[in-house]
RNA sequence: GCCGGCGUAGCUCAGCAGGCAGAGCAGCGGUUUCGUAAACCGCAGGCCGGAGGUUCGAUUCCUCCCGCCGGCUCCA
């Protein structure tokens, strides 16, 4: 007999029945049943022993099986308007679900209202959803008839004999489930795009409709959802960046994938950079600058002309010699090493730099700042001894916490990438280098705390890294942070240094970026923010907003004083404006402080200070305003 | 590159059964001297993304091109 829980928490011994048939008794729903830890449906026939756990519809597990429901709706709903239409996959995503088809006409995204409402039919019909058994021969037979290549194609690559459908009413779909009970359950669903998609992601292949949606077990945590997604479409960066006048993309004339850094923009890159720098010197690291160009001869002498060229643009011609736009800092840094014989005691050599770097990559995946072809990579590369890697591995995760800590990043995840054990030939350098670094990779994560998810082949051919993301303000993951080894640019490029037996020896390089690219990194932090920077990034940190004209000069003088004590200040006197307007104006350019000067703060050498969240703190003398800027600058917090 | 959507004033958008191109904001000129998210009046602003076609006539219909946006395995 097993045992089973039902969703009260009462438990019952039972076989053979189904839990749905317990649950029906009891006049109780759920999604699935959890059976030795896997999802089952829950007409299935309860185990001979064992433990079998209720699975309620707003359970988090159950949400990938209400979604996949969802899917197998959609497509019958599709099924119905588009009698033509073929059908490829219909997953549960991260966020939702998706199904890809292939429609006989082109289907706009009106399309989707009419999917929806045939969809709210099947639901309200309650069709029960059973799973039946076909034989290889009967699933190839129902295929042929209903002439659905994609999953005659499927069908293929699937090894059993028995093969696994799910019906519901007329509509029937190869699936291995699980699914939930019937059809009346997904209560909450909302088709949200249109977009296509290559069958089987290849492009050689034919391009099919995907149609996205999402579902959740109730109406409340579906409204969240479609709160988050507007929120998030209201902080894009695209949006932003231009409504702030931080930075533009001008595709036509400069080219795409090239950011222009607008003055505010550049005040804040510059703030970055500044914070950046000084946190690196802090931290024993040496700044270089290098060119964006280099002859053919580096390049080939790297490698990046063998494996990286399809990332690289054309070579230029200057007087007769071929030069390239750098994809990458690293020759340029390692170049400077060799311009002298190194000695065991020069170690740890921590070169860093704001390089600029040109990546080509296919229009189609350019994204606003995310992805571009020019950026300023924040790079750096450690060579040191083999006696050291542990404590610079470490070294980087505490700089990294720190830096992006500053920017209000406290949220990690880790990735450690590592050879294939199957595979080791695949990558260069030997077994003992491999495992020092990874050792080294291992023990500074476990030292700083991080739990971290082990890659097994992840890793590049030239060594073992960690990828870190941050989790911003909208719990979206971003990966910033790259540390890597490289077993092959040193031995490429014949690295060495003297060890205290007066032998030359190979050092360990380990390259790393904490911010990624400068680029990336900014339309992040927009999109962290909303636009609305903290005291210390903010371009502009304090307007002054004379009333009326009679109070311009003194507006004008509490700026300078603001500006002189190194504040980023700006008196807004250019033209006449009722200070309601100034006011709206201010709050739109989301400037942390609107210092307002009337005949009385005038009168008596105050101002009356107002915050970006809308405080009216009233009459301040600027001292104090003052002190209350250079504190919040100081602390690099969200508090004004 | 491919699929779908979209290209109209600096920005946001309306218009189009085919008949001289419209609004708000921004800009410029004036009036208003104003107390915490938009004072008022006026002026100027356009190869309706580009090329070709159909038509007496095209921003509108058709074809091609260019650009932008969403997406292109999280596998039945």
């Amino acid at each position: 007999m097993a045992k089973v829980i039902l969703p009260e928490g009462s438990v019952v011994e039972a076989s053979g029945r189904s839990l749905l048939a317990f649950l029906e008794e009891r006049g109780l729903t759920a999604a699935a049943a959890l059976v030795d830890g896997q999802l089952r449906d829950l007409r299935d026939p309860l185990p001979e022993s064992g433990e079998v756990r209720t699975v309620a519809l707003a359970d988090p597990a159950a949400l990938e099986v209400l979604r996949h429901t969802a899917s197998h709706i959609l497509a019958q709903a599709v099924r119905r308007l588009y009698p033509g239409v073929k059908l490829a996959i219909g997953p549960a995503i991260a966020d939702g679900f998706y199904y890809d088809f292939r429609f006989p006409e082109p289907l706009g995204r009106e399309a989707l209202a009419a999917i929806e409402a045939e969809m709210a039919k099947i639901v309200e019909a309650d069709l029960p959803i059973e799973r039946v058994w076909l034989s290889r021969a009967e699933a190839e037979a129902l295929y042929r008839d209903l002439d659905e290549c994609y999953k005659l194609e499927l069908l293929a690559d699937i090894p059993d004999e028995r093969i696994s459908f799910y019906r519901q009413g007329e509509f029937i779909d190869l699936c291995r489930g699980p699914h939930l009970p019937s059809t009346g359950l997904v209560r909450h669903v909302r088709l949200l795009d249109l977009a296509g998609a290559y069958w089987r992601g290849d492009a050689s292949r034919d391009m099919l409709t995907r149609i996205y949606g999402t579902a959740f077990a109730d109406a409340k945590a579906l409204e969240e959802h479609l709160r988050w997604r507007e929120e998030a479409r209201q902080r894009d960066h695209r949006a932003l960046g231009p409504d702030l006048d931080l930075f533009s993309i001008q595709n036509e004339t400069i080219g795409a994938g090239l950011v222009l850094w607008h003055p505010k923009g550049a005040r804040i890159r510059h703030v970055i950079e500044t914070f950046w720098k000084d946190e690196h010197y802090k931290a024993g690291y040496q700044l270089v600058y290098t060119p964006h160009i280099g002859r053919a001869r580096l390049w080939r002498e790297s490698g990046h002309l063998d494996f990286y060229r399809e990332g690289m643009y054309a070579p230029m011609d200057i007087e007769g010699q071929e030069f390239y736009l750098k994809p990458m800092n690293c020759p340029f840094h390692i170049a400077i090493y060799k311009t002298r014989t190194r000695s065991y005691r020069d170690l740890p050599i921590r070169y860093a730099e704001m390089g600029t770097v040109y990546r080509f990559e296919r229009s189609g995946v350019l994204h606003g700042l995310l992805r571009v072809r020019g950026f300023t990579q924040d790079d750096a590369h450690i060579i040191c001894r083999p006696d050291q890697i542990e404590d610079e591995v470490e070294g980087c995760l505490d700089l990294t916490m720190h830096i992006l800590g500053a920017f209000g990043f406290h949220d990690y995840k880790v990735a450690l990438s590592v050879r294939d054990p199957a595979h080791k030939e695949r990558y260069i350098g030997g077994d003992a280098m491999w495992e020092a670094a990874e050792n080294s990779l291992v023990r500074a994560l476990e030292r700083k705390g991080l739990p971290y998810t082990r890659m097994e082949g992840e890793a590049v051919f030239y060594g073992p890294k960690i990828d870190m993301h941050i989790l911003d303000s909208l719990h979206r993951s971003w990966q910033l942070t790259t540390i890597q080894f490289d077993f092959n640019l040193p031995e490429r490029f014949d690295m060495t240094y003297i060890g205290d037996d007066g032998q030359a020896h190979r050092p360990y390089m380990v390259h790393r970026a904490l911010l990624g690219s400068l680029e990336r990194f900014f339309g992040i932090l927009i999109e962290h923010y909303g636009g609305a920077f903290p005291a210390w990034l903010a371009p502009v940190q304090a307007v002054v907003l004379p009333v009326t004209e009679g109070e311009i000069p003194y507006a004008e003088g509490v700026a300078e004083e603001l500006r002189q004590a190194g504040i980023r200040a700006e008196a807004w006197t250019r033209e006449r404006k009722t200070l309601r307007w100034l006011i709206r104006e201010a709050q739109l350019q989301k400037i942390p402080y609107m210092l307002v000067c009337g005949a009385r703060e005038a009168a008596q050498g105050v101002v009356a200070l107002r915050l970006r969240t809308g405080e009216d703190l009233g009459p301040q003398p600027v001292a104090a305003v003052m002190e209350r800027i250079r504190n919040a600058t100081a602390a690099r917090g969200t508090e004004l």
